[in-house]
DNA sequence: AAGTAAAGATACCGTAAGGTATTTAAACAT
DNA sequence: ATGTTTAAATACCTTACGGTATCTTTACTT
């Protein structure tokens, strides 16, 4: 039963959760064939090398994160519903996550940043995305008046991020939901302050 | 002109800039021998293994950016300018760092919290104390009538901390400030709310 | 000045890393 | 059924890693 497209999918996947939990350098080669129960030949065959590897792994991630964002986001019909979508997504990063590890865009970035040049960029990549869905989100809402005319829509964006992720970052180190959780209720308590 | 003491500590310093650009595992002591100009004789002379080394080094790390902070913090007289001091704190963290590659807590956190039990407990234990430092100004605050009664300590010492670390990340990623200047602001807008 | 303890340099070891060349085996075409 | 292609396994190579044992040098003691 050979499948190569099934056979590539699956080194994808599963080295995209090493690497999302372990780390890119961290991980090596004979975890993913240890993960995937395939052999360095396999492997090579798909990928060129490792940064290869890593690389579309990371795509991978950032896919599949802005990707279900994105198409929940787009599902929800008015401005409210579409900010409940990015409040439960974050949340759920913890209890029943897409992906192992965290946010890969936290992960990567920090990672990266000092010394992966084309990692970092991706991860850039990334971070401009999820701005541009939430900026996009905000935008709708000010030009259908349902948020106040005089937000700054830019400041929110970076706000809105940041405290989702530090937030993530926190309640995994501490194993518990307390800070996301923390940090979802403040954030709609603003999200609040902003509607008309 | 030898002098173990000051080998210690630059083997420490050099190792703690490593560690937090490069990352823990991704820093090979022949890194640590480039930067520091001595040999691998030297540093197990002062440390018994690497991971001795790592955890010495995050420690050190935490050291000073606790004790940093901690130590403007009760310089400041009262609650706004202590706040103040908070700001400038991470605002400073990328114009003139006390040690590069950003903020230990999240590199060393996001690096170990899936890995490494050690290195996860101590970043853990640099959260309890920042976390700490930042509840005993609100406690005070309140103590004192200076910020609302009502006001959520709990919940506001988490939305700090997530979204200064949340916008370090992104400042770094985008190499610039307007991530955490834009957080920054919004913070010191959220802070006014609480003043009385 | 000689001896001693410790700091640091050197040389070396075993292992695991990323990577490659080659072989085996599975699927498809004719 | 046979031959061909290509997916995947095997075996192997080089290098860099963490670590250790040993040697050299420095500073201090008397």
């Amino acid at each position: 039963m050979r499948n190569p497209e099934q056979t590539k999918a699956t080194i994808l996947k599963e080295s995209a959760n090493l690497f999302n939990t372990k780390g890119y350098k961290a991980t090596s080669l004979s975890d993913i064939t240890q993960a995937t129960g395939l052999t360095k030949g396999a492997i090579y065959k798909h990928f060129n090398n490792k940064e290869d590897l890593e690389q579309q792994a990371l795509r991978s991630l950032g896919r599949t994160m802005l990707d279900l964002l994105g198409k929940e986001i787009k599902l929800a019909k008015n401005y409210e519903s579409k900010m409940e979508v990015v409040f439960t997504f974050f949340e759920n990063y913890l209890l029943n996550p897409p992906y192992q590890g965290g946010c890969p865009l936290m992960n990567s970035a920090v990672e990266s940043d000092d010394t992966n040049p084309v990692l970092r960029q991706q991860s850039f990549g990334m971070l401009v995305n999820l701005k541009s869905s939430l900026r996009r989100v905000f935008e709708n809402a000010k030009r259908r008046n349902q948020i106040k005319s005089d937000t700054d829509i830019e400041q929110m964006v970076y706000v809105f991020i940041a405290t989702l992720e530090g937030g993530i970052m926190m309640s995994k180190l501490e194993r518990n939901n307390d800070a996301i959780s923390n940090c979802i209720a403040y954030l709609k308590e603003i999200n609040k302050g902003l509607m008309i």
